[in-house]
DNA sequence: AATGAATGAGAGTTCATTCAT
DNA sequence: AATGAATGAACTCTCATTCAT
C-alpha cells in the first residue's frame, strides 16, 4: 500500500478514536472514563486503541491537539487593515467566545480540568497555544499602535487581562452562572465597550 | 470527657488530616494521591482517616470548606463609607488577588480542577461562595450608586466580568505565565485603572 | 465486693450483650453485623464487649449456649407415665415445633446457618444438644417399649427420622414456604397421625 | 472466531472458575474464602474472575445454578406408570438422597448455609427449585390418586413433610451424626416403609 | 492491523481487636 | 470496669495495559 494512503488510514483511525473519546470524556470526565468505554463508543477493540496511542493520557493530548488546531485556525489574526480600535477589539473577543459556544463546553471543561493538574498538558498548552496567541496579539497591536505613533508600555499585561477576562467568563459559565450564560452573545459588544470606555453609568 | 474538649479533639484530628491531605494533594493532585499517602503524611493509620471522613472525596470537600471559611472571612465587605469609586474598586480587587497569593496556589489548582469535573463540589462552590459573593457585591454597589442617583442597568454582568477577570488572571498564573506572575502585585491598581478609564495609551 | 454479687454483675452484662447481639444478628445476620452494631444496640462501648467475650464468634457461641439452656429445659422429658403412644408422640413433637414458633425464627436461622459452616459450633451443638436429646428420647422410648415386651431394632434410626422431620419442616418454614407456615400449628397432630398410621387416604 | 466456539470457551472458563470456587468454598466456607483463593485454585489471575462473574456472590449463585441443573435433571419425574405406591415412594425418595451422597456434602453445606442468610439465594432456591419440585410431585401424585378414585385433602402438607424429612436427614448427616451416615443407603427403603405402614414394632 | 481475554498491581474501604486513659 | 479512638491487615473490585492469536 502506498505510504500516502497508509498515512491517511492511520489518521482516520486516530480521528475515529479521538471522536469517540471526546464523546465519552465530555459525558463522564477523563478519570471516570475507561478505555473500554472509548473502545465501545468507537466500535473497535480495546487493544486497537494502543496501536494508535501510547496510553490513555495520550488520547487526551490528541484531543487537545485537535482543539489547538481549530483554535489556531480561527485565531488567524484580525486583518492588519482593521483601523478602528473598537472593531479590532470586537474581533479579538468574538472568536474565542463564540468558538467555545459552538464547541463542546463539556469537553472544554474536561480538558481544562486535566490541564490544571497535568504538567505536560499544561506546558503544551502554554507553549503551543497561550504564549503564541498572546505574542501574536501583542505584535499585531504593537504594530498598529506604532503606526499611530503610540507605544503602549503595559501592552503585555493588558493583553493578559483581556484574555484572562475571557477565561474567567468561561469558568463562570461552566460553574453554572445563569447571568453569564444568558447574556453570552452580548459579551463581545459589552466587553469592547467596557474596555474602551471604562465603567460607565450603565455598568456601575 | 467533657463534650467541649471532645469536640476540640475531633476538630483537631480533622484538621490534622486536612492539613496532610492539602500537602499531598497540592504535590500530586487529587486522583494520584492515595489514602495511604494522606495517612503517611498525617502520621496516622489509614483506617483512622475513615473515623473522620466518609471517603476520599469528603476530604477534598473538607479542604474546600476550610478555603470557603477563609474566603468568606476575608470577603467581609468593603465598608459602606468608601465613597471614592477607585478606592472601592481597589479594595474589591485586592482581597481575592492577594489572598490567593498568600494561599497555596497549588492547592487552589487541585480544588478548581476537581470542581470543574465534580458536580457536587461545583454546586457547593456556586451556591455557597460564588453566588453569595456576587450578590453581596451587587447589593453594596447598587446601594452606593443609588445614593449617587445612578441606576446601573448592567451591574450584574459588570460584576461577573470583573470577578471573571480575577479568575482568568489566576488561571494564567497557574498556567505558568511569567508576566502575570511577576506583576501580580500591581494588578489591583492596574485593573482599577483599566476599569475606570478604559484602555488608555499605556495599555493599547 | 462479694464474689457472688460480682458474678451476678458479670452475668448481667453478658446477658445485656447477648440480648443486643441476638437482636442485631436476627436483623442483619452474623457476618454483616459489626461489633459496633452490637455495642450500639447494647448501649455500651465497643471495647466493653471484649471484657466479656473473647471475640465476635464467642458471642454467637454465647447465644447458642442460652438457646441450648432453654431447649434442654423444655426438653425435660415426657413423663414416664405417658402410656398412650399417640400422646407420647404428640408431646415429643409439640415442644420443639412450638418452641421455635414462639422463639425467634430469624435468630434460629442465623445460628443454624453459622453452625453448618463453623466446626466448633457444630461440634458443640452435636455433642451438647443433638446427641444427648436423641439419646434421651431413645432411652425413654426403649424403656416404654421394653415394658410392653417390644424391642424396636431400628429405634435409633426412627428417632433420627422423626427429629429430622422437624428439622426439615423448620427449614421449609425458613425458606418461605407458605403451606408449612400456615399450617404450623397443626403439625404436631398431623405428624403424630402420619407416624402412627402411615400415609392414609387423606395424605396421598 | 465463530460465535459457537466463543460461547463454549466462555462456558469452559466459567466452569473452570466454578469448579475452583466449589473446591475452596467446600474447604473453607464462603466468607472465609477470598477471591485470591479462588483465583489461585483456578490458576488464573484474580481479575479474570471478574470477566466472568460480577462479584463473589455471583460465583456462589453460579455454583447454585449448576446444582440446580443437576437436581432438576435428576428429578425428571417418576414415570406415570409406576402403579405401586411403594415403588413410587421409593423412587421419589431415592434420587435426592443418593444425589447428595454422590455429590459434595461439604459444598452443599456451604450453599445451604448461605441460602439461609441470603435473601436473593433463598428466593431463587424457593422459586426455581423447591416450589416447582413440590408442585411437580403434587401434580404427579394427585393424578395417580385421582385415577384410583382418591382425593387426598392433605396432599400439599404431606409432600412438605416428606421432603422435609429428607432435608432433616441431610442436616443430621452434616451435623456429623454417625447413625444417619452409616445407614444412609437404607434410607429410601426405611422411609418408604415408615410412610406406608407407620411406626411398626421394629421402629418404636 | 485488529482483537479481546488475561493480567495483577493497587485502589478505597471495612472492621475486629487493642490499649492508653 | 468502661471507654472509644486508633489500628492495619485484609478485603473486594477496577482498569490500563499487554500479547497470543
Amino acid at each position: 500500500m502506498p505510504d500516502r494512503i497508509q498515512q491517511q488510514l492511520i489518521e482516520a483511525r486516530k480521528n475515529q478514536i479521538l471522536d469517540a473519546a471526546a464523546v465519552v470524556f465530555a459525558a463522564k470526565g477523563f478519570h471516570p472514563t475507561t478505555t473500554k468505554d472509548i473502545a465501545r463508543q468507537a466500535e473497535i477493540a480495546e487493544g486497537t486503541i494502543y496501536n494508535y496511542f501510547d496510553n490513555k493520557t495520550a488520547i487526551l493530548l490528541g484531543i487537545f491537539e485537535r482543539m489547538k488546531a481549530s483554535v489556531v485556525a480561527q485565531a488567524a489574526p484580525p486583518a492588519a487593515d482593521v483601523h478602528d480600535v473598537r472593531e479590532f477589539l470586537h474581533t479579538f473577543l468574538y472568536h474565542p467566545l463564540m468558538a467555545l459556544k459552538a464547541d463542546n463546553f463539556a469537553l472544554f471543561r474536561i480538558v481544562v480540568s486535566e490541564m490544571m493538574v497535568n504538567e505536560e498538558l499544561r506546558r503544551r498548552y502554554y507553549e503551543q497555544i497561550l504564549a503564541p496567541t498572546l505574542a501574536l496579539a501583542e505584535a499585531s497591536i504593537q504594530e498598529q499602535a506604532a503606526s499611530q505613533g503610540r507605544s503602549p508600555a503595559n501592552l503585555k499585561l493588558t493583553i493578559r487581562v483581556i484574555s484572562g477576562m475571557i477565561w474567567g467568563l468561561m469558568l463562570e459559565h461552566i460553574m453554572g452562572d445563569s447571568v453569564v450564560a444568558e447574556r453570552w452573545d452580548e459579551l463581545p459588544d459589552f466587553l469592547a465597550d467596557l474596555l474602551l470606555n471604562g465603567l460607565t453609568d450603565d455598568k456601575i
